[in-house]
DNA sequence: GTTAGGG
DNA sequence: CCCTAAC
C-alpha cells in the first residue's frame, strides 16, 4: 500500500467574496473563483468555505437581510448565536430528522468543459449553492461528474470533518489517510517558532482522524462503501493531464478508533471515508463526520522547459502518469484545521468582527505551481499516486497549515498593522513538504504511525531556515532593517511572505520524495511489491529520503536482482515533481495577506524555479544491492558500467550505470577506510573485501589492457 | 549514450 | 548524487 501524506498543503488564489449579497438568495450564491493560473482549489477549502457560509447561516437562520440589520458595523453576526455546546451530529440517513441540514453538492457544471463544479448547499430543500467556478481548468473526470457530500448537520460550529477522494472511475480505492499528530505537532511548532507577533495563537486541537465512527465501529472500518453512485469529483489537469494531487488537510490528526495492531489492510482498501473528528476544548465536542465525501482532484502541472527537467523527465514516467491519471485516487482527509477554521471564525464573531469579508483568506495558502514558484512557494499540491497493483494504493494526504487559524489576528487583511511603529506579523503555518510513504498493507496501523512520524521527523530535523520573501523576491540582507526592507507597519504587507528552507541539503530528499511521489504511477514500478515481503522493513524503505533502507530484497543468486523500482517511485521525475522539489523543501508561510497578495507572489516567483535542478532521492544501496554490484562487477569488470546495470540492476530502475559506478566508487573507498570511519548501513566485510579484490583485479586488467595498447601502438607506429 | 572522475 | 569532459 502506498501512503502518500502531505502533511500541509496550500493553495492560494482564490477569491472569496468581498461582501455579503443584500437578499438571501443573493447571499447564499456566493461565487469563488480561483485564479486560473492556480487551477486548483483544494476540496478542504472547498467545503471550508462552503461550511463557513453554512455556519453563518446556521447562526443566523434569518435572512441576510436580517442578519444585516443584526451585525455590527463590521458585519460580523453577534456570536451568541452559536451553539456551542451542541454536538455536532452527522445525519447520514435521517434527513427528515434534522432541522437543519446541509448538503453540499459538488455539482459539475454545464459541459465536461466548463471547468467549474458548484457546491450546492441544500438547506432543507432549499437549494442554496455556491459557486465555484474555476477551479480547476479541468473538473471532473468524465466518469465522475458530481460529487455529494453527505449532509451535514450545523450546530453552530461546523465542521466539515473529512473529505475522502476515490475515484470513481477507478476500482482502486484510496487508502486512507493517516496523520500523525505527532508528526503535525511539529509542524505547529514549527511554525510556532516562526511566529511574529502572534495574537492569540492557539494551539491546535488535536484531530482525530477517525474511520467512519458510524459505520466503522461495527465492521472495523474498511467495510464502508464507497458511494460511487453519489458521484465523484475527479478534477482533471487538463494542462498536461498528469494526475493531480489530493488536498486535504490534515491537522493534529490521529487515527483513532483503529487497532494499531490491526493490518492496514484490512481498512486500506475498503475504507474511503475518512471521518475526522474534531475536538474543540473550548466546547466540549465537535465533531463530524463525513462519510463518502470523494473529491478527487487533479492538479494541474505545467511542464517545464527547464533541460534537467527534461532529463529527468523519464517518458516512461509521464507515460505512466498519464495512464495511471484514471487510476489515482486519493483521498483526502479534512481534518481538525477545518475545525480551527471555525473556531477561528467563531473568534472573529466574538472578538474582532472585522473580517468578514475574508473569509478564508485565513488559511493561507500558497501554491507554487511548478511553473510558477521560485522562492520556495509551493502550489498546494496535489498528490496522486495510482498503483497500477491493486494491492498498492495510495493515499494522499495534505494537511493545511490551518490549523493554526484561530483567527485572533486583529486584521483581516494582513497580519501586519500596528498603530505604532511595530511589524505585526502573524504567521499562521508553514508547509510542510509532503511526505511520501509507501507500506505494506499487511503493516500495522502502529507501524504506519511510526513511519510517518519517522518521516516527518526527518522532515523537521534537517534543520530548518527562514527565509523572508518580499514581493516574490528573496529578502537576503539580513542587516537591513525592516523599513528599509520595507515591511514597515504603514506598508502593504501582502506581498510579504516566508519560507522556511531547509538549512542544509538534507531536507531535500524528503522533499523531493513526497512531492515526486505524487506523480509516479504504478505503472512506473513494474513489480510493485511482489517479491518484497511485507514486512517492517520494507516500510523502512519506503521512505524515502529519510531512513535507510532496510529493503530486504530476496537476492536472485543470479543477476537480475534487486529493487524494482519501488523507491524509484519518489523519484523526481516528474517535472512537476522538480520543480516543486525545491518547493517542498521549503515550508512555506506567508503572513495574513490579501488574496491578491497570495496569488501574486508565486507568479512573481516563477521563473526562478523552473530553474532549479531537482536533486534525485537519496537511496541508499541495501546489502542486497551492494551484493549484487559485487557480482556483476566481479564478473564483468570495472569499465562496463552499462552492461553491470542491465545485468543486475536491469529491473531497478532508479539505478542508472552511473549509479552503479558511483556506488562502487564509494564501495571501494569504503573498503580501504577502518569500519569506524565508515557510515550508514553497513557492508558485510566479506562483501567489502570481495569489492577490494574485484577491484584490484579489474584495475590489474585495465592497466594490462593499456600497456599493450601502449606496446602495440609504438609497434604500429615504428 | 557511456565512461571516468571531480565535486 | 550531480556535473562534465571525453569518447
Amino acid at each position: 500500500m502506498v501512503l502518500q501524506k502531505r502533511l500541509d498543503y496550500s493553495f492560494y488564489g482564490y477569491q472569496v467574496p468581498t461582501k455579503r449579497r443584500a437578499t438571501r438568495l443573493a447571499k447564499r450564491r456566493v461565487t469563488f473563483q480561483r485564479r486560473l493560473e492556480d487551477n486548483q482549489m483544494c476540496a478542504f477549502d472547498l467545503l471550508a468555505t462552503v461550511a463557513d457560509n453554512l455556519l453563518q447561516e446556521k447562526q443566523n437562520p434569518t435572512t441576510s437581510s436580517d442578519r444585516s440589520s443584526e451585525k455590527d458595523g463590521d458585519g460580523f453576526p453577534k456570536e451568541e448565536r452559536q451553539d456551542a455546546n451542541k454536538p455536532f451530529k452527522t445525519e447520514l440517513s435521517d434527513e427528515a430528522s434534522c432541522d437543519r441540514k446541509c448538503q453540499l453538492e459538488f455539482v459539475k457544471e454545464g459541459s465536461s468543459n466548463a471547468n467549474s463544479f458548484k457546491v450546492e448547499l441544500s438547506d432543507e430543500g432549499s437549494s442554496d449553492r455556491k459557486c465555484f467556478s474555476n477551479i480547476s481548468s479541468q473538473v471532473y473526470n468524465q466518469n465522475c461528474c458530481s460529487k455529494e457530500l453527505p449532509e451535514h448537520e450545523i450546530d453552530g460550529h461546523l465542521c466539515i470533518a473529512s473529505i475522502v477522494t476515490s475515484s470513481s472511475c477507478s476500482e482502486k480505492i484510496v487508502a486512507e489517510t493517516l496523520v500523525d499528530g505527532k508528526g503535525h505537532n511539529g509542524m505547529e511548532k514549527l511554525a510556532s517558532k516562526v511566529e511574529l507577533g502572534s495574537c492569540g495563537y492557539l494551539e491546535s486541537r488535536g484531530c482525530k482522524l477517525d474511520g467512519d465512527v458510524s459505520k466503522v465501529k461495527d465492521d472495523k472500518f474498511g467495510k464502508v462503501p464507497i458511494d460511487t453512485g453519489t458521484g465523484l469529483c475527479c478534477f482533471e489537469d487538463t494542462l498536461d493531464e498528469k494526475p493531480l494531487a489530493l488536498i486535504s488537510s490534515c491537522g493534529n490528526a490521529k487515527m483513532s478508533g483503529y487497532d494499531d495492531s490491526m493490518p492496514q489492510s484490512s481498512w486500506s482498501k475498503g475504507c474511503d471515508n475518512v471521518l475526522v473528528d474534531s475536538r474543540d476544548d473550548d466546547e466540549n465536542f465537535s465533531g463530524c463526520a463525513h462519510p463518502s465525501t470523494k473529491i478527487k482532484s487533479f492538479r494541474p502541472i505545467t511542464c517545464i522547459d527547464d533541460r534537467k527537467t527534461k532529463k529527468r523527465l523519464a517518458s516512461k514516467h509521464h507515460k505512466v502518469s498519464q495512464e495511471s491519471k484514471h487510476d489515482i485516487l486519493s483521498n483526502s482527509v479534512l481534518d481538525g484545521n477545518l475545525k480551527s477554521v471555525y473556531s477561528s471564525r467563531k473568534n472573529y464573531y466574538k472578538s474582532q468582527r472585522s473580517q468578514m469579508n475574508i473569509p478564508f483568506k485565513k488559511r493561507k495558502l500558497f501554491n507554487c505551481s511548478s511553473d510558477t514558484n521560485s522562492n520556495g512557494y509551493i502550489r498546494s499540491d496535489d498528490t496522486c499516486y495510482s498503483p497500477k497493483n491493486d494491492t498498492n494504493q495510495s493515499v494522499s494526504c495534505s494537511s493545511s497549515g490551518m490549523s493554526q487559524d484561530h483567527g485572533t489576528s486583529s486584521l483581516g487583511h494582513s497580519a501586519l498593522r500596528s498603530r505604532d511603529s511595530y511589524v505585526k506579523l502573524r504567521i499562521k503555518s508553514f508547509r510542510v513538504p509532503e511526505l511520501f510513504i509507501e507500506i505494506p498493507e499487511t503493516a500495522t496501523v502502529g507501524s504506519l504511525k511510526r513511519t510517518v512520524m519517522e518521516a516527518v521527523t526527518a522532515v523537521l530535523g534537517g534543520g530548518l531556515r527562514v527565509g523572508v520573501i518580499l514581493h516574490g523576491k528573496k529578502v537576503r540582507d539580513d542587516s537591513k532593517t525592516l523599513l528599509q526592507t520595507g515591511i514597515s507597519h504603514d506598508n502593504h504587507l501582502d506581498a510579504l511572505g516566508f519560507a522556511l528552507e531547509p538549512n542544509c541539503s538534507r531536507n531535500r530528499p524528503s522533499a523531493c520524495a513526497t512531492t515526486d511521489s505524487l506523480h509516479i504511477p504504478s505503472a512506473d514500478m513494474p513489480q510493485p511489491l511482489i517479491g518484497y515481503p511485507s514486512s517492517p522493513a520494507v516500510i523502512h524503505q519506503r521512505i524515502q529520503g529519510f531512513s535507510n533502507m532496510l529493503a530486504k530484497h530476496q537476492a536472485t543468486s543470479s543477476g537480475n536482482l534487486v529493487e524494482s523500482d519501488h523507491d524509484s517511485a519518489p523519484s523526481p521525475i516528474n517535472t512537476s515533481g522538480e520543480k516543486y522539489l525545491s518547493d517542498s523543501k521549503e515550508l512555506i508561510t506567508v503572513p495574513e495577506m490579501g488574496m491578491e497578495a497570495l496569488a501574486v507572489l508565486p507568479v512573481h516567483q516563477k521563473s526562478k524555479r523552473t530553474e532549479i535542478a531537482q536533486r534525485r532521492i537519496r537511496r541508499p544501496f541495501s546489502v542486497t544491492e551492494v551484493e549484487a554490484l559485487v557480482q556483476a562487477v566481479e564478473k564483468l569488470g570495472t569499465g562496463r558500467w552499462r552492461d553491470v546495470k542491465l545485468r543486475a540492476f536491469d529491473n531497478a530502475k532508479h539505478r542508472t550505470y552511473v549509479d552503479l559506478k558511483d556506488k562502487w566508487k564509494t564501495l571501494v573507498h569504503t573498503a580501504r577506510i577502518s569500519a569506524q570511519q565508515r557510515r550508514g548501513e553497513p557492508v558485510p566485510q566479506e562483501l567489502l573485501d570481495r569489492v577490494l579484490t574485484a577491484h584490484a583485479y579489474w584495475s590489474q586488467q585495465q592497466t594490462k589492457q593499456q600497456l599493450k595498447h601502449h606496446s602495440t601502438k609504438p609497434c604500429l607506429l615504428l
